[in-house]
DNA sequence: CCTCTCGGCTAACGGTGTTAGCTCAAGGTT
DNA sequence: AACCTTGAGCTAACACCGTTAGCCGAGAGG
């Protein structure tokens, strides 16, 4: 294992344990044994650091919705799922700034593919779904939902705005 | 107005005109002819400038949702023409964290109250249309989506999953 | 044996939010 | 009129932040 990618698993350690803003040169080195400095001579910078760390994450979160059933339900709840169990990750994807330069290609595509194909192809009505997923997982990261909101509840109505779920009474005789 | 409120004033004008990282205590004294200690006088510090600015800012959203037209549609217009036109102050508003003891009591209610209006009344539906009009948007905003991408047309089918519009080929004969 | 490169180091710069303590003018009180 | 209090500015400083410049020693290769 190569040291910047020692660096990069103390930088990822630091992330979810303690949050972005401990996040920091010093930190980090003094986690690693080392001056802040010296980070440098391994790592171009911080921004380096944190695509690195947005390119893994983002890499998980395919991996995870590849495996999950290929349907609006499965995704949503999976997308959900691993948002909830790496909020600083997630936040890390979604909220720092995106360098496309710096990101392999085809990461990008490949954590957007299940969802298109969800959707049965539909690019419009794919990309509603992320903005659906992705901003019911912000919000609730975020904490903007009253504590007593049933976020359950809220997926469920959002899952079925894709796939209607027909009621027991309606349901054709 | 009063000393406070000027700073308030110089503070929102630095984060439209310049970005929130121009905003700081520094940069916000010089522009009010002062030294940034000084502006403790008048304020406890800068995470309080930044709760008073989001909370102009949504009573501002709130104000033009209000004025929307009252379906799901108009309300998905207005709340995306609003992003887009302040973004600054939309990205405060979502992305730092909200101190509910500082907000003024009502202020979240009333933003929220035109989309569940909108929805019949029911919150599930009513927090599942905030999350997609605010995915669709953070997203946006964040330029998540490609260059490529036709938004206008992300947002027709994001609108039609509550509002279904029978095509001219399917309807009723 | 010499040299060169790698990976550490210290010192420092300019930036951040914030605190402590001083000063001075304005206004109200006695 | 003299005094006192308060408000609103100031400087100096602290502890952080990311980053750069330049030095130094160990180890590898010729």
């Amino acid at each position: 294992m190569s040291r910047r990618d020692e660096i990069l698993d103390a930088a990822a350690g630091l992330l979810v344990e303690e949050g972005p803003d401990a996040l920091s040169m010093r930190r980090l080195g003094e986690l690693l044994g080392i001056r802040a400095p010296s980070l440098y001579k391994h790592v171009s910078g911080k921004e380096e650091i944190l695509a690195a760390l947005q390119e893994r994450a983002l890499r998980a979160m395919a991996v995870e919705l590849e495996a999950a059933r290929p349907d609006v339900r499965g995704l949503g709840d999976a997308y959900r799922a691993w948002a909830l169990a790496n909020p600083q990750q997630y936040t890390l994807v979604t909220r720092h700034p995106l360098d496309r330069d710096r990101l392999a290609p085809g990461v990008e595509a490949a954590a957007a593919a299940p969802l298109l194909a969800a959707v049965g192809g539909d690019q419009a009505r794919a990309r509603a779904l992320w903005g659906l997923a992705h901003g019911l997982v912000d919000l609730e990261l975020a904490g903007r939902f009253p504590s007593t909101a049933d976020l359950d509840a809220t997926w469920r109505a959002a899952i079925e705005l894709f796939e209607p779920e027909p009621t027991q009474k309606e349901s054709q005789p």
